[in-house]
DNA sequence: CTGAAAGCGCTTACAG
DNA sequence: CTGAAAGCGCTTACAG
């Protein structure tokens, strides 16, 4: 493979000269940035990133950390991460926690991130003691998705949970419910995930607002999945007297849920009413009521917050509508707020009133 | 940040025997590995990637190629691999292509690859000319996962999507149905997606094995989506007397398809049967027939395969139940066989006997 | 089994 | 605007 000598033997410069001009860097003359080029061009010179990173002390790499990335918010967070990454020439390296407890430990550790990677993204990821340790320990700059507890010293984005929950409950009381369920995250959870904490909490403040005192034998916790809500729903509709309404902490669980009305004899809504968060690709075709959450715009922005302070080749100056305040130029302040993206709720055919009975 | 200089002195040998110690080299004597260990902890020693990547001249990270990481189908097959390729140490570069030219272009290119990874895993991207001729210019090796025309000297894993396409739509033949339509592929698509062709093969030949021939009305292109399969279906019931049944080249063109059928007024399986390829997460929630791949099996084994000539650590051996074929020890034959892995009828409510009208 | 030394292929002060 | 030289932090023959 060709390597820089031979570039710069060609364009007859020396191969600080051809660093400088394949980067372009301004301390170089059109018209020896020109002869660069054309000598790289014309021998197919590709840089190596190694001998590059290990000179120049920077990876251009994110490391990318996802709980699931089967799961509709997380891919489509990543496809909108992994655009606006590469447009900017980062590398993405993900991270699937997936659930296994070793594969978190390996991955968090400051082993693993040390020097493989300039930043990391934390997808809906709460950190521990030990793991927030070492990361600080790396000093990495970093920012958080719709993560409960941030990491001091980086940005996070999000939506409201709480707020997102007390809309959907909101509706449901609207309607005329009175016995609204609630179905939701892993009771069993090493993993610290706080989304379904808030919540649960917006589904209680919406009904204490209403005046109803949340039952708990209408609070059932499951997985956040298809299955999980199946289950939860199903544990249910067998429990004395049935909700008339269900709110689902994410879609896939919504899903579920409308999936085991169905098989307990019920429908929806006629019977049960079901809503969600998230407004997954599957809820129109579905007719889920649901709260859309911006997923891709959580990734961009998300991203693009990481790469301003690193400074990424071609990335548009942030600003303009998506983003809610104003961002100095050094790094973000420590104690910087959450940036908060709107939620909408979406009205489609699994709510309605409940029976007249 | 402590380096492997720091660490030698500590334990009183030279960064060599260090470097030999950390990586399990077999010619350490114990008592040195021993007293390198304790130092290396005692440290917190990380090795850097790019040193130890630029005087090693191996990466340890794989290329995954997919055209869209927010469908089922690559969703799941990136969770496997990541999960594999992780276990052995190796580090996931992702590319989701996104029907982006631009993106595409960047990414298979030789500078890009070069010396970035030390293999290559393409998903349901079959290559180009040009971008054939990038990577062989590159000798990487690699591995494909339903490719269409694969890449020589590169082992592939798929199902036998003419087949998968054939029992489908035997499925309806054999419940009665005569006007069967089929729903697939995008129509202008420059990323010469092969998947679609073969399944429509598989749907013409089963219909003249029953002795109808393919009626080119009943048969749409469009997006390999929810939206593509709702349009398509949208269209075929505008157009004169409707199909009795939808084959849909995967779960969610069907879902879409679902979607249409009750949009237009008609009901599902009475007034039109469904059946899609894939077995999605949320078939079994929605009733709907399907012919199932094993997703997760097809990520693990190219995983496998990919790692098993590169020497990836702690990697069981390649094996068992999963690989229908021996291997031989060396890199994979330039004109392997692709491994196909076994699809099976799932029969669920979208489907039964038109009506006797 | 272990070490001294070269080398991997770049980038970065520094000097001009 | 450009070049000579050092250095990034490892691994790998080679020699012992």
């Amino acid at each position: 493979m060709t390597k820089i000598d031979d570039v710069a033997r060609l364009a007859g410069v020396s191969t600080a000269t051809v660093s400088r001009a394949l980067r372009g860097l301004p301390t170089v003359s059109a018209a020896t940035r020109h002869r660069v080029l054309a000598a790289a061009e014309q021998l197919q010179y590709a840089v190596s990133p190694s001998a590059s990173r290990l000179a120049g002390g920077r990876t251009a790499t994110v490391a990318v950390i996802v709980p699931r990335i089967t799961r509709w918010f997380f891919a489509t967070v990543v496809e909108a991460v992994e655009e606006t990454l590469h447009e900017s020439g980062y590398d993405l390296l993900l991270y699937n926690l997936g659930g296994r407890e070793h594969t978190r430990q390996r991955v968090l550790r400051t082993a693993n991130l040390h020097k493989r990677v300039d930043a990391v993204m934390l997808v809906a990821t709460p950190l521990r003691r030990a793991e927030l340790a070492a990361l600080t320990v790396l000093d990495l700059p970093g920012v958080t998705i719709s993560s409960g507890s941030g990491v001091p010293g980086w940005p996070c984005v999000r939506i409201d949970d709480v707020a997102a929950a007390r809309t959907a409950t909101r509706h449901l009381l609207d309607l005329g419910h009175r016995r609204i369920a609630h179905i939701s995250g892993d009771p069993d959870d090493e993993l610290a995930f706080t989304t379904h904490l808030d919540r649960r909490r917006g589904y209680r403040e919406a009904l204490r607002s209403a005046g109803i005192e949340p039952d708990p034998s209408l609070d059932v916790e499951s997985q956040f999945s298809i299955d999980g809500g199946e289950q939860a729903t199903a544990e249910l509709l067998a429990r004395g007297e049935p909700p008339t309404a269900i709110f689902a902490a994410c879609d896939e669980m919504a899903m579920g849920a409308m999936s085991a009305v169905r098989d307990a004899g019920l429908r929806v809504p006629q019977d049960v009413s079901v809503i969600g968060i998230d407004d997954h690709d599957l809820s129109r075709v579905l007719g889920l009521s649901t709260i859309a959450q911006p997923a891709t715009e959580q990734g961009r922005l998300a991203a693009r917050i990481l790469l301003d302070p690193l400074g990424g080749r071609d990335l548009p100056p942030l600003g303009g509508q998506i983003v809610p305040r104003p961002r100095g130029t050094g790094p973000a302040e420590p104690s910087a707020a959450p940036v908060i993206l709107p939620t909408r709720l979406v009205v489609r055919d699994s709510t309605a009133p409940p029976r007249a009975d």
